[in-house]
DNA sequence: TTTAATTGTCACATTATTTGTTACAATTAA
DNA sequence: TTAATTGTAACAAATAATGTGACAATTAAA
């Protein structure tokens, strides 16, 4: 991860936990982030996909929770925003005529998926509200 | 991670443990991987550095391991080429005026940090040797 | 019914990161 | 003296990430 993805998603998540029930705009949660507010729409819209937000359009809308702080892991915060793998990416085209270059790929993706597991597994035993309680 | 630099230099790393004090060329190594000689020799440096492999200029030169495999564990090699952390990167200007942008990137260095420990202490434990072990 | 505020979304611009390529000085062995 | 090789620079190209302006559709309130 080489973006602010999660930074993003966790800031937006942790300003709605202590709102709950309330509709909070993306120009009000961009302003906390200080970043554009298309940048936050389009999160939402991934959190949303992904069941952790909802919001209402038009006038007086905005966007909360869809559950309680507590029933929200961070794994389930970094599923909705990763897009590689914690150790990175493959080469696309190893030599399939040299012995390693044939294996490595397959090698790599065992080590991969185990590296990530790990990662969601710690974070599926932190929640949102666990997160949000460090704030004074 | 969004870039291929764990899957390269594991692939380099791999070639040079089957053939320990053969010096291994460039060339030979980019055609296993099917890159550009130059992608590779920019990340033997960088192994150089680590202290994980040796080279040797001119003819008949090349690069060998520095130790043997089974004292290469993938925790060094994963922390040879990282650039950026697990979770991703934090935003540079949250506003010091809300109280969750004050505070945020405190509360994300420390999750940030655990969650890398987490990853290198699992790799701590796989050395070179094992993973080359799996290659037929 | 009209107005104002808001999400969702598109298109494009800008910046940053990653990968690829050519070139060559310095080094070393034959 | 020649040929092969690393180390490294400079630049090009491709991909990814972030920023920006615009506007249709929707909704609440005036």
């Amino acid at each position: 991860m080489s973006n602010t993805r999660f930074a993003t998603a966790i800031h937006i998540l942790t300003l709605l936990a202590r709102q709950p029930g309330e509709w909070l705009n993306s120009d009000y949660i961009a302003g906390s982030i200080q970043v554009n507010p298309v940048i936050v729409r389009r999160e939402l819209i991934i959190l949303n996909e992904a069941g952790l937000v909802i919001s209402k359009k038009g006038k007086e809308g905005g966007v909360q929770l869809a559950k309680p702080s507590s029933k929200i892991s961070l794994a389930a915060i970094y599923h909705a925003v990763k897009n590689t793998e914690v150790l990175g990416k493959k080469n696309l085209n190893p030599n399939s005529q040299c012995p390693v270059g044939r294996q490595i790929n397959d090698r790599l993706t065992q080590l991969f998926l185990e590296t990530d597991y790990l990662v969601s597994n710690a974070l599926t035993k932190k929640t949102l509200a666990d997160f949000g309680k460090q704030f004074k």
